[in-house]
RNA sequence: GGGCGGAUAGCUCAGUUGGCAGAGCAUCGGCCUUACAAGCCGGGGGUCGCAGGUUCGAGCCCUGUUCCGCCCA
């Protein structure tokens, strides 16, 4: 577009698809580390949280991409050398589970192909679809750098973990080890702590004699869980519990087993829980386990890995699913006269997060990281070198982190990392190396590989440094690392920012990020998690579709800062496609009237509404800078709509009307040149918030020497622009516009109507009078007016609509127009305003103390306050009552 | 059970060193005023969850309390 217009209407599709398409085939966005290891530049890097390769773009993926897109584009503008690196994350059981369900279909599993071909398999599924969720971050207008686009399993990255994982190893922070691990049946895996989620159930509790051994009576146990009563190694109760403390260090009889096991005092065991009396089974609970290793009790598991009750459980159980089980063995302590009864009993219950299967802890040998030393580099870096944003966040890291377990790492899947170990068939020698052995080393036996494959989070934790090259000592990785920021959402603080933290410090010395920005989650109106199954989501690309990208960022920002959720509506991102047609509009306004204007540099700004708006663009540009180093989204977003909106458009465009209508052909050429100027500026501050609309206008303007609005700088500040004057003469205008618009509505005149105006300039503003001077026709055409009369001192008719605005008296004489009652009551209604904001104010100011305690300059500007208000009602008053007494005359 | 956060207009929420409670949407009234009816102009609407405290002054700071949400156990 070379002409000087624009379209009646802005279509977002096409605007996006064009300029999308621009700046990867331009590589805009793909930075050379060379600028900045010459010093040319500073460096910005940010690595996108990587979505799930099976993923689809959601709200929380929008959300994401426009904030770090912000900060991207804004620092570009600021002269930084930016890296963005895109990618995905090969989500180890996700990805499996998806080919898994399509093997079903064809009524396979994937033992049937086997691991070499079921992993090629799940290749030939990501060569398909994995590009999928990288075409929708395009759709979002991300600019991220193409060129670096990286996959957690990709050859470098695998690289990485390698040698991560033997370094690890060397250094005694992997070991290998039988351990009590959140075992999903389902997905017949291993989870780590945080991939189980825990929901609420209704349950049962059941309570169960256990007789004492030496026939001295019995102590009854409450459980939840009775069929893992086989595998009981001992009763507890607290030390300090009166009803126990006979039967501490005696044995009970095992119900259904028969065996006997001990009696321990733990101040563990919770004195108000069911009977007080705790069964230890350490084979299948988190807790049972840790009270077991304190007091070097048995381990007996009897569910094995599938969830059947297996060979250590008495021959009537064995084989049976656990469920099938718990009914059995409730029923066996009936019969029995063993069980007591059975309650109803809520409880919080681990589910696999994947599937939603109920975790059994089960015992097994993995793979650990001993993550006490890591997590303390990565405790102590916060805030010194990482800081938390918002700052409330830290004391949640610190938690984790101060509570932090080793670290469960491999997983009974194909998909993934293959853990880089080897076992000698012969010898038993364990080999643990980058490089896949021949043979061992010791007796040259033949060797067999680990099965397991490493957590996904593993790999994951790498990413800022393995995106870069490491362990390649690239340009990249010196130019670009640590990354700016990193900006996820709290839900993975723990699984991936803290882990990030600990694998950065330990390989690279330094911190993987100076920031880390932790946004909301997307919820959808009620509050509620969107999901597919409540129905309730708001496809980001559906919204898309229906108003624009930049009306869907632009939404996203608007809401970032508020709080921790951001209940989102489609009503709220077509609202703010309004302000996308809102500035489309304003552009073709400014647009139409530039007539081929050449583009000069501003010297000097004349009238009321040049001085104004560029001195409010000053301060503008100072807000979006701010609020953006700061991480005040929001703020960045309200603070351009209003300016836009409600002053450059409301305001300035109206005004400007003036001169650009008009015949003076000087002040024609200065307002074009300051309407050019604000138009263009406003184009680039907002242009990280809405890179589509804010381009498409760039391109459309006079005079535009860089036509790529993504790589044009900041706009310099003009301080000389600055001017408090004109904010306070803009005021005093708008006032006496507004109270003459408000005259006119609230008694009802014709709006076709002109009417006169007369202002007595003698009020608290000096510059009244020069201001209403100056700007007469402006006043006329804004208020619909037909003649002005300004004067000190003046009064005007009684039969008037009036209001004193700075203490100026404005009259709109409406002689035969309306019924003057209308305007009685309407000065009453404003005289309670006053009187409303008099009592607030004198009761402050006669508050005992407040004249010697408050400083000097509130209580100036309290008083000035006072006078000025009371000086309004005052005039007011006598207003009225002229009015009052006329109308009392004539009738 | 431990920890964190929220409660402000009908709705969703801003409110950055304590100094006259704001916005958007919704609502009511009036306008096709030559960029925009996806618009313009004007109006109404709040005991800032509750109870105390500190202070000349509290939506904001402190204590307690109720309700809601989240994380961890």
């Amino acid at each position: 577009m070379s002409d000087a217009t624009l379209p009646k209407g802005y279509e977002p599709a096409d605007v996006e698809a064009r300029w999308g398409k621009h700046w990867e085939d331009n590589k805009t966005f793909s930075p050379d580390p060379a600028e900045v290891l010459s010093g040319e530049k500073q460096p910005y890097s940010i690595v996108i949280p990587p979505p799930n390769v099976t993923g689809a773009l959601h709200m929380g993926h929008a959300l994401n991409l426009t904030l770090q897109d912000i900060l991207c584009r804004f620092m570009r503008q600021q002269g930084k050398s930016v890296l963005w690196v895109p990618g995905t994350d090969h989500a180890g059981i996700a990805t499996q589970n998806v080919v898994e369900r399509q093997l079903k279909k064809e009524g396979k599993k994937r033992d049937d192909l086997g691991r070499e071909a079921f992993i090629e398999r799940v290749w030939d599924w990501k060569k398909e679809y994995g590009d999928r969720i990288l075409n929708q971050i395009r759709r979002m207008g991300a600019s991220v750098d193409w060129t670096s686009e990286r996959f957690t399993l990709d050859e470098g990255l695998s690289k990485a973990v390698r040698e991560v994982f033997v370094r690890l190893y060397g250094e005694g922070l992997i070991y290998k080890g039988n351990y009590i691990v959140n075992w999903c049946n389902r997905c017949h895996t291993a989870l780590a702590d945080d991939e189980v989620e825990h929901a609420p159930k209704k349950g049962k509790l059941y309570r169960i004699r256990y007789a004492l051994a030496d026939g001295s009576g019995e102590l009854i146990v409450a459980t939840t869980r009775p069929e893992t009563l086989l595998g009981d190694v001992a009763v507890a109760v607290h030390p300090e519990d009166e009803r126990y403390t006979f039967a501490i260090g005696k044995k009970v009889i095992l119900p259904l087993v028969g065996k006997e096991i001990p009696v321990i005092a733990d101040a563990y065991v919770d004195k108000e829980f069911g009977t007080g009396c705790l069964k230890i089974t350490p084979a299948h609970d988190m807790n049972d386990w840790a009270l077991a290793r304190t007091h070097g009790l048995e381990v007996i598991p009897v569910i094995d890995d599938k969830g059947d009750m297996n060979e250590n459980a008495p021959e009537a159980y064995r084989g049976m699913g656990k469920n099938a089980c718990r009914d059995k063995v409730v029923e066996d302590l009936e019969a029995l006269g063993l069980l007591v009864d059975i309650a109803d009993h809520d409880h919080s219950v681990g589910e696999c997060y994947r599937c939603k299967s109920v975790i059994e802890p089960h015992v097994s040998e993995q793979w650990f990281v001993k993550v006490a030393p890591l997590a303390k580099a990565a405790r102590e870096a916060v805030p010194a070198q990482t800081k938390i944003f918002p700052a409330q966040w830290e004391k949640t890291y610190y938690e984790w982190l101060d509570n932090i377990r080793d670290w469960c790492i491999s997983r009974q899947i194909w998909w993934g990392h293959r853990i880089p170990a080897w076992t000698c068939e012969a010898c038993g020698e364990l080999i643990v190396q980058t490089e896949d052995p021949t043979n061992c080393p010791k007796c040259g036996g033949a060797l067999k590989q680990e099965d397991d494959v490493l957590d996904t989070w593993f790999s994951s934790a790498l990413w800022p440094f393995s995106t870069l090259g490491w362990p390649e000592k690239t340009d990249k990785l010196k130019a670009y690392y640590p990354t700016g920021v990193l900006v996820t959402g709290f839900d993975i603080l723990f699984f991936w920012v803290a882990r990030m933290m600990m694998m950065g410090i330990h390989f690279q010395e330094q911190v993987p990020f100076h920031h880390v920005y932790i946004h909301a989650l997307v919820r959808d109106e009620q509050g509620k998690k969107m999901s597919k199954s409540t129905g309730n989501v708001i496809d980001p690309l559906e919204m898309i579709g229906k108003y624009g990208t930049d009306s869907l960022r632009f939404t996203l920002t608007a809401f970032a800062a508020m709080g921790r959720d951001i209940k989102l509506s489609e009503k709220r991102i077509e609202g703010y496609r309004h302000f996308v047609n809102k500035i489309w509009n304003s552009a073709r306004f400014a647009l139409m009237n530039m007539e081929g204007a050449p583009r000069a540099e501003l010297k000097d700004a004349q009238g009321l509404a040049n001085r104004w708006i560029l001195h409010r663009l000053e301060e503008v540009k100072d807000e979006v800078e701010s609020a953006t180093l700061e991480y005040r989204f929001n703020d960045i977003a309200q603070g351009l709509y209003r300016f836009i909106w409600n002053e450059f458009c409301d305001w300035y465009v109206e005004m400007a009307k003036g001169d650009l209508y008009g015949t003076d052909e000087a002040a024609k050429e200065a307002t074009r040149k300051v309407l050019l100027t604000v138009l263009s500026e406003t184009m680039v501050l907002l242009h990280p918030v809405m890179p589509f609309v804010t381009q498409e206008i760039w391109t459309a303007l006079p005079g535009i020497t860089n036509p790529d609005l993504a790589t044009v700088r900041y706009p310099e500040r003009r301080p000389q622009f600055k001017s408090e004057q004109a904010a306070r003469d803009m005021a005093f205008f708008q006032g006496v516009v507004g109270a003459t618009r408000a005259i006119r509505t609230e008694l009802c005149i014709d709006p076709a109507k002109k009417l006169p105006l007369i202002i007595d300039t003698a009020g608290d503003n000096p510059n009244a009078f020069d201001i209403i001077h100056n700007n007469m026709a402006l006043i006329m055409s804004l208020a619909r007016i037909d003649s002005v009369i300004y004067a000190p001192g003046n009064d005007g008719p009684y039969a008037s609509g009036t209001a004193i605005v700075e203490g100026c008296r404005i009259f709109v004489p409406l002689e035969g127009l309306v019924d003057f009652s209308t305007e009685l009551a309407r000065l009453d209604k404003e005289l309670g305003k006053l009187d409303k904001q008099l009592a607030a104010l004198k009761g402050k100011l006669s508050a005992p103390g407040f004249a010697n305690n408050a400083p000097a300059d509130i209580v100036a500007a309290e008083n000035e306050k006072l006078a000025g208000i009371e000086d309004a009602k005052a005039k007011m008053t006598e207003l009225q009552e002229r009015l009052k007494s006329a109308l009392a005359e004539e009738a």
